[in-house]
DNA sequence: GGTATCATTGTGACCGGTCACATGTTTGTT
DNA sequence: AACAAACATGTGACCGGTCACAATGATACC
């Protein structure tokens, strides 16, 4: 059943038009004299017509319709990425299709299904480095990739600028007077937390302090993830006086751990996140975090997409947003 | 620029058959003899062809796409409806785009250019009773409305049994002994917290427990609100011993709130939610909650739309879904 | 053998827009 | 006054599928 009976004809035909007048109109492409503009919009409200998008579609080659394709959406990172890709397709006037893969093969399937049936302009991708699945990005598509920096260069990207949030992590905890500082970072088969890891040594190697193997940790960003890693710091001889965990579960995880053995925070240990998630304000004590700026990621990334979808060439371009400090109660002068 | 040039005829004359032979072999409506779909399958794989969805759209009516409009995507519980509601969409084959409105107007607007213009074929929206929005939902058009049941009962819907929930939450408080219990509540607009709130009341009533109206407060789902109605709660003469906090949020914002005034939590104050959100589990001390199984309600609610989408009729079906109490630290058996 | 039924395949029209091009009218320039 | 340029509008073809219906051949039944 046809929702809407009513075609760009029977709008032409009441206004005493052509049906091109009509479309002239709806899309403001060519000059239209003021009065028929006036009977074809009369013509328009009176019948309720609206163009049909799929028509268009078929017409034009193009659907206004992208595609995020998203390991998931029940974490607030993605969700806000997601969000702010939304409000800049929407914009444009274009929306935005949310996809979830958690694997290669699903991964592989979204695209084949979006990319090669036409139903989208372009794919916003996030987090496409767990495993393999980057590999199944399509050439000569439309792609833009959002909170990860690529690998090779090869497509265009916003993303957090992760050195320095590791740099200003890292310092944050040495201006208060660290020395003995432990880092938890992301799977390093992932850039961001290699540049993460990049900054924080570099910070590290300024202050003139040496870099400690066992104070260098790896978890999965998951809180579970950041409560072992601080068991695993508990066999060290030392303990570290804090912490950077390169986002806010493990520094959570970090925290319940130590919270756990009766460790206070922050007169005995500092502990720095990274993302802001909402999470963080309510933890006991509030984390100290690195806030991102996920909407304007993903607002900027799907603003690159639709030139991108419009344009066809254009270099390659690959943002660094900054992060923000927001000091809470997670962190501390050390005490001596 | 159009990425495939491969059309329905290009297939056709390769396999030597008919473009509607091969539209048969694709939608295997009809009977194709073996050996004809065996050579259009290969001339469909020597050239990469695939259908165009939006070909198929202007042909059929059907797009194969829903929407689903919801407040945020950064809340937890939407988030994860949206989710199961994918799932339910492309368990179908069905795609579903997630537009968020956090006002009736960007909500009216939204209907106009997803459902007049023939963008989807039905609507899944999430808490449409915050405000005057549900007045704007279209009719005779497929809608399916996720985690809220209808006002008044001209919608199909899938939700928890609101009622319930408040009755087993407050069931598990009296169960440990406690008499004074408080609640806060959601706004009472939206039916599930009236529902919430009924539950709560039917379980004091059984249990011979006077209702004080001191003690039942009224938030709007965040944890400030929670906060804040723990502080009006110390007010009156005489403290509750427990709280049921219509939702996670509010119950970790009076958890805080009892915090930081040095109440001890569950010695001296028990608390229970509603949701399992996954910062329940991290809060300190850990919430008793009761989880919903967003993803169910979500998955269903799409299976409704679905099949509302393809029959059009048939009577309108309203799932009540129920919930599961997860006991965790912050509630115990009342000390005298 | 004749006819009804079924399986298999093909044909023209159509879905509702837009594109390229053609046409007629007005305005501007020398 | 003559001609070019700009403006305003209309026409036929086309985008890539599917629908309704027709046509063919094979099988079944009487």
């Amino acid at each position: 059943m046809n929702r809407s009976r009513v075609t760009i004809r029977d709008v032409a035909s009441q206004a005493g038009v052509s049906r091109q007048t009509v479309s002239r109109v709806i899309n403001q492409t060519d000059n239209v004299a003021e009065d028929t503009r006036a009977r074809v919009e009369a013509a328009i409200a009176n019948l309720g017509y609206r163009p049909q998008v799929w028509a268009q579609s078929l017409a034009t080659g193009m659907t206004g319709l992208f595609a995020c394709i998203v390991p998931n959406l029940t974490d607030y990172t993605f969700a806000s990425l997601v969000h702010g890709a939304e409000l800049g397709a929407r914009a444009a006037g274009a929306f935005l299709l949310s996809a979830t893969a958690d694997n290669d093969k699903m991964f592989s399937g979204l695209i084949d299904e979006l990319v090669m049936s036409g139903r989208v302009d372009g794919l916003l991708v996030i987090n496409p480095f767990v495993d393999e699945r980057y590999s199944y990005l399509p050439a000569d598509f439309p792609v833009v990739l959002a909170g990860a920096r690529p690998r090779h260069g090869q497509w265009q990207s916003v993303a957090l600028n992760d050195e320095d949030v590791g740099y200003q992590a890292t310092k944050h905890l040495l201006a208060l007077g660290h020395r003995q500082i432990a880092t938890v970072t992301g799977p390093l088969t992932e850039d961001c937390a290699q540049d993460r890891r990049y900054g924080y040594q570099q910070a590290l190697q300024e202050a003139g302090i040496p870099l400690r193997a066992d104070w260098l940790l790896t978890g999965d960003w998951s809180a579970a993830s950041g409560y072992a890693c601080w068991q695993r710091f508990g066999r060290s001889r030392e303990l570290p006086t804090a912490v950077f965990a390169q986002n806010d579960q493990m520094a959570i995880g970090v925290l319940r751990a130590a919270y756990s053995q009766g460790i206070q925070i922050p007169q005995q240990l500092s502990i720095i996140g990274v993302d802001d998630i909402p999470m963080a304000a309510y933890a006991t004590p509030a984390l100290t975090t690195l806030r991102q700026d996920f909407h304007a990621i993903g607002q900027q990334a799907m603003q690159l997409l639709i030139a991108q979808a419009q344009n066809q060439h254009g270099q390659i371009v690959q943002k660094r947003l900054p992060a923000q400090l927001i000091v809470r109660e997670s962190t501390a002068p050390i005490v001596f």
